[in-house]
Parts: structure tokens; C-alpha cells; sequence
DNA sequence: CGGCATCCGGGCAGATACTG
DNA sequence: CAGTATCTGCCCGGATGCCG
């Protein structure tokens, strides 16, 4: 399928307009970025590239494994690349590709986005519970 | 998108500036828009208020259960307002608040940077996969 | 129509141990 | 240091049935 050809008609209206894979297309690349941590990662990789253990420093909470995972899917995406030295101790260093360089300002927004609302956001759950909590 | 005022401060960057749990903020509230449908469900609300069984069409392949706990996510964390009609058959209908407003932009800038470069991670994995695929 | 309750299977993710 | 390998538990999410 061709780039949109209107730059105004969203990913969205374009789902709706009978182009029945796109939709498909978005929540394929929606589930890989919107998992637990792939944003996180590309976020944190804003700035410089980083070292496996740097990386996982600023992410509290990513266990190992989870931060070997997520790093191949974006690897496999083309949003980051691997880069090995053959010292001893090893050293390796992963950093944004261009195409993961696009995606960094959408990652850091919505980290904005959810620093900015936090506040309002457990207000509103907590309002919520008041209601709805079963006693 | 609009940048905050104090645009040279961003969330991830704040998290690393000793403030703890602004990190574990973002993550939390990420957790709840970086799910599986969340994103989905409120980029189908960015033009109107929908019913029940319109969402549900407007979202190919999400279930009823889940559609039914993803809106009660984001009624819960004020994103969402759920009207029910005393009518029958039964009509409930969904909207965005004034705050899921803000959010949707970048819903819809997500799934915009995902139609625009699904080609390019379609063929990233490909390549990726040429060279590691177990044989 | 728009739910909720229940069951259940698969895979996600943590913990641990081991390696280049 | 930067991973793999393996086991395991548990939660996500689909299917089904019932209700207001």
C-alpha cells in the first residue's frame, strides 16, 4: 500500500475507510511498542547510547531477562542496534536507530503526558474506588 | 503534541534527577495506556461517543470481556465517561473527557507513526530474522 | 443490548543457575 | 559484563453461559 496520500486522514480514518489490514497493521505495531517496556527503553535511550547494565539501571523494576527480550524485538524492529566489542570484559552498547529516533519523541511525550496527569489521574481512581469499592 | 512550557525538562529526565517514584509515575500510568487495547479504544473515540457494540466493530479481534475491562480502566482513571440509558433494549455510550482529549492526539500520533513505518519494520524483521532464523 | 461470572489453557515473566 | 537456559507459577485473555 502506498504512503497516505493525505497527510490530514489519520491512521485511524484510514482503518475505517475499508482498507481492512491497516487496522491490523497498527495494532501488530501498536502490541510491540505499546508492551510493558518498549517504550520505556527507547525513552531512555533518548540521549546517548548506553550499556546493558546503564540501561537497566534506569529502568528500575525491568528484570534481566526482560531487558534482553525487549532489546531483541527492537533490535528485530530496526528501532535499535546492538553493538558488541570483543573486550574482556565484554561491552555492549545500544543505541537509537533513525527510525527509532522518530519514535523517541512520541515515546518521551507520552512520558510527559503521563508525568503531567499523574496527579489527576489517581484523583480520579481514587474517586472511583470511593463508589465502586465492594464491602 | 503540544510541548510543555519548561519543554527542556522531560519526564524521563526528571526520573533521573532523584525524584524516585516520578519514574515508578510514569511507569504505572504507561502500564495502563501501554496495554493491549487502551491506545486503540481511545483513538476510536477521538471523533464521537460510541456505543458499546460500535466500539466493538470499530476494534477488530478485541473480545467482549476485554473491551469490557479496558473501559472500566480508563472510566476509573477519568479518560472514559460511560452514560447508560434507562431504555430498552439497553444503550451505553462512551466519550472521551476532557482529559483523555489530551491523550488522544498522541494516540492518534502513534498510530500514525505506526501506519506511516510498517513497512519498514516489516522489512527490519524479515532482514533480522534472514540472518538468525534457527535453521 | 450490554454486560457479569466462571472456567480454563497458553504464554508471559520472575528466579535461579550457568557460560563466554 | 552480558548474556543464555530452564523451570515454574500465575495472570491474561478467550469461550461460554446467564442476567437485567
Amino acid at each position: 500500500m502506498e504512503p497516505r496520500p493525505d497527510a490530514s486522514l489519520s491512521a485511524y480514518e484510514a482503518s475505517c475507510d475499508g482498507d481492512a489490514d491497516s487496522g491490523a497493521a497498527v495494532r501488530e505495531v501498536l502490541d510491540r511498542i505499546g508492551d510493558k517496556w518498549s517504550l520505556l527503553v527507547i525513552g531512555t535511550l533518548r540521549a546517548r547510547r548506553l550499556r546493558f547494565t546503564e540501561l537497566r539501571q534506569h529502568i528500575p523494576g525491568i528484570s534481566q531477562r526482560m531487558l534482553t527480550l525487549t532489546l531483541r524485538q527492537l533490535e528485530r524492529d530496526g528501532l535499535v542496534v546492538r553493538t558488541a566489542y570483543a573486550e574482556v570484559p565484554p561491552r555492549v552498547e545500544y543505541e537509537l536507530t533513525g527510525l527509532g529516533g522518530t519514535l523517541v519523541e512520541l515515546a518521551v511525550a507520552l512520558g510527559d503526558w503521563a508525568m503531567d496527569n499523574r496527579r489527576t489521574i489517581e484523583a480520579s481512581r481514587a474517586a472511583y474506588d470511593e463508589v465502586h469499592v465492594v464491602r
